[in-house]
DNA sequence: GGGGCGATGTGAGTTAACGCACAGAGAGAA
DNA sequence: TTCTCTCTGTGCGTTAACTCACATCGCCCC
């Protein structure tokens, strides 16, 4: 059974009697109809109609097509009518990915959204690898670095983190502060895992201090913050992240070469849809706290 | 949601997950695969699919028609089997029409062919009115008189009535039995209430017989031999008919000029189904032992 | 009974859908 | 990295499907 459009037009020949008035209900010549008709019977091999000058009757397989077809025509039409209006409303599933590091920001303006809509459910994913939205992996990415130049993906500019050096109380009270960068040789860092890091702190870092200087070295952010608030040594952190933490004292003011720009990133095919613009517009909305200035 | 075939087509895709795959299953070239999507994404607003070097991955509207269209492939396939098998067995419903006076001799045929056939239900009509076939009223009839010449249907011989002149044994113990056509002054008849009755013997007895000798008339010619098997008058019974009933004498013997010539006629939309063809061949079997020779 | 209407059917012309060929782009392997 | 393979995407020529027009046939109403 190929050729779901002949089952349609005998569908409605069968539904209104007639080859002509379903040509005109089809918005095709009744020649189309009768074309259709005659292949769709002459591949199952079965008279669907009986022929005469009032009309077309269905035969017992006639009737048999029109209820399956009838049936077939109503879940089109609530299927229709389900994408269509899914387009306009924001709910089912909304998937969010970003570097671990920014998930003390998003995740309550994650739950806003999913607050201010009762119907959608939020997924944040956040892990070693990039999560591909060309595969339908996430909705929205959060990005850092350079600008994103995926084909098929849609960057937006977000907002500028800005780090820097961070001690902790208690590091500052018993080894003091580096004054310059002299200083960095007696004193005790805490640094990123990977040495190929693109973050432009992270290269400063392996540039201008000493390897044998940074003593405690982790893949993840909080982790890093967590060894500098233990008195580990002095570490990068992001200044919004670091506003939320007593204890912490900041070594140096913060550098925009230090600064690693954000980027909202969406799928093409994705990002016209008011769920995903829904979400983006009211990120930005929550998002001007965080701005520099 | 018009074009069906649209919609099959992005139910291939989505279920194989690549344009090429799916135009391979498909039979058609990649492009018309790719023009399809595009037409069916335009007409719903809504992207179907996520396009990517490695194929089409389904959105969340693209899964919800992956599933209609899965149980809709699923419905037009077990009706594709129902029809095409339907056309060869016997099931359902045979409607068999013929005029009232032959329900002696069809009736015993049609419980025979429903006993062969369990899962056939046998419906009989018999009416004033003629039923039509082209209208699906019925799947055969028996019409008596001249071939036919309905347009769209197929007709054929079945077997030569024979009628004569009856009387019962009472009648003619009373009144004997006409020599020749001048003693019919003196005999009373029981002839058709229908003056435009176009059976040969009623056309007979009209020119033959005087009208105020004809006493008793009746349009059911079971009401006619009964009243000729209750003394009423001398009436014409098919030969047949006259066999089973006790009590009547042959007045005559029969004329081929009085013989109604019987047709089997069915819908040229119905005649080659298995059905009909099987219950065309058992009525001519069944009937073979009613031919006059 | 006859004219008009609406239905089915068929042949000819036209349009739109399809197939073909090639270009471009990732993904994976050497 | 470079090569290769596969899949997507697009312009162009062709074919098949569709529209159009006309013929025909029944039915209904006058």
């Amino acid at each position: 059974m190929e050729h779901w459009d002949e089952v349609r037009t005998a569908y409605n020949v069968a539904r209104i009697g007639t080859v002509s008035g379903a040509a005109e209900v089809l918005g095709v010549h009744h020649a189309t109809v009768i074309r259709h008709i005659d292949a769709l019977e002459e591949r199952l091999g079965v008279k669907l109609f009986q022929r005469h000058a009032r009309g077309y009757t269905p035969t017992e397989a006639g009737s048999d097509l029109l209820r399956v077809a009838q049936a077939t025509d109503d879940q089109f039409s609530q299927l229709a009518g389900r994408i269509k209006g899914r387009g306009n409303e924001v709910s089912g599933e909304l998937v969010v990915t970003s570097i671990g590091g920014l998930s003390h920001l998003l995740v309550p303006v994650l739950a806003a959204f999913q607050d201010a809509y009762p119907g959608l459910t939020v997924r944040y994913l956040t892990g070693d690898r990039l999560f591909r939205l060309e595969y339908g992996e996430a909705h929205v990415a959060v990005r850092a670095g350079a600008v994103p130049d995926q084909p098929d993906n849609v960057v937006q500019p977000f907002f500028r983190q800005d780090f820097t050096l961070y001690a902790s109380e208690a590091y500052v009270a018993r080894h003091g502060l580096p004054e310059s960068c002299k200083d960095f040789g007696t004193h005790r860092f805490v640094g990123a895992d990977d040495p190929k890091s693109r973050a432009p702190f992270a290269r400063w870092m392996q540039e201008n201090v000493p390897a044998e200087n940074i003593i405690f070295k982790s893949g993840d952010v909080h982790a890093q913050r967590r060894a500098i608030l233990s008195g580990a040594g002095i570490g990068f952190t992001s200044v919004l992240q670091a506003a939320e933490v007593e204890g912490l004292v900041q070594v140096v003011p913060p550098k925009p070469d230090w600064a690693a720009p954000l980027w909202l990133v969406t799928h093409m095919d994705l990002h016209r849809t008011t769920k995903v613009q829904a979400f983006l517009a009211f990120l930005k909305e929550h998002s001007k706290a965080w701005q520099p200035e």
